[in-house]
DNA sequence: CTATATACGATCATTTTAGTCTTATATAAA
DNA sequence: TTTATATAAGACTAAAATGATCGTATATAG
């Protein structure tokens, strides 16, 4: 039950875009985090293609994000990465496919916890996980 | 961000030895659930060497629970078979090591998620989860 | 035209997860 | 005391996910 990498560059280069009005290059976020260049553009696209970030391309071109960081959360960066947010194979879309489907004595529990997280995942805005007041 | 297999195998079995006198040999959870034996096997011990199970050898043998299912966590059983609840590496005990850390951006948010987490895995007993009512 | 940027797909290495195999030890019951 | 049944434990393998790299195409500011 862990974020990956991919999660933790992701929220960076949040970080770096936030209040900024002209693109920032992933080789500048890149730089800045020391995080593997074409690995955060790989992320970075995700994010565009999950229409987080806008991208701008050529020179003095990169990235800007689409929404305030107010308004995008941790819940959206997991599905714009990972694009399945379900905590458990029992739980997952593919659950159907599961033979103990039927009389399965976990997905009862695996539903309300995946509520839970949802929850949890969908109402914490980046803007909070960044800002380090408090 | 999901659950393994083995957290999945670990509550069926936990579910198998509630309200059960007799010790439940991993041989017959496994074939209940259909969980390969060996496999079974490990993570019943790993649980008993966290003391959430007590073991009983020899014909008749098997697994009984320790503490009721009222009283085991989730988390109990996440740290039985992980030994770590990090919910990411820039909050795992080896974080010291990030050359990220002294100035990391999303540490405060890891470290506020993480309790948030913490606090859910550690006071919904598997007597919960396993419960359908409701 | 050229330098700088994203887009995208293929590839590779490492780690984690899942599952298997083998051997040793304990013990209830015949 | 023998035998069958059980846990204990560690090595091993296969498959999948993760993390990172490479190469090439395309867009565009200057
Ligand atoms: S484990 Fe298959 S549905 Fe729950
Ligand atoms: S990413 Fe290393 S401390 Fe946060």
């Amino acid at each position: 039950m862990r974020f990956t990498k991919d999660i933790e560059y992701a929220l960076m280069a949040c970080a770096a875009m936030d209040d900024q009005i002209k693109p920032i290059s992933a080789k500048e976020i890149s730089r800045r985090f020391q995080i593997p260049y074409e690995l955060l553009s790989k992320i970075l696209q995700n994010m565009s293609a999950h229409n987080d970030l806008k991208s701008i391309q050529g020179p003095k071109g990169g990235y800007v994000l689409n929404k305030t960081l107010e308004h995008l959360t941790i819940g959206d960066i997991v599905l714009a990465l990972r694009g399945d947010k379900s905590i458990a194979d029992c739980v997952s879309i593919k659950g159907g496919q599961c033979p103990r489907f039927d009389k399965c004595v976990i997905s009862p529990g695996m539903i309300k916890l995946q509520k839970i997280w949802d929850d949890i995942l969908f109402n914490i805005s980046v803007k909070d996980f960044i800002k380090n007041e408090n």
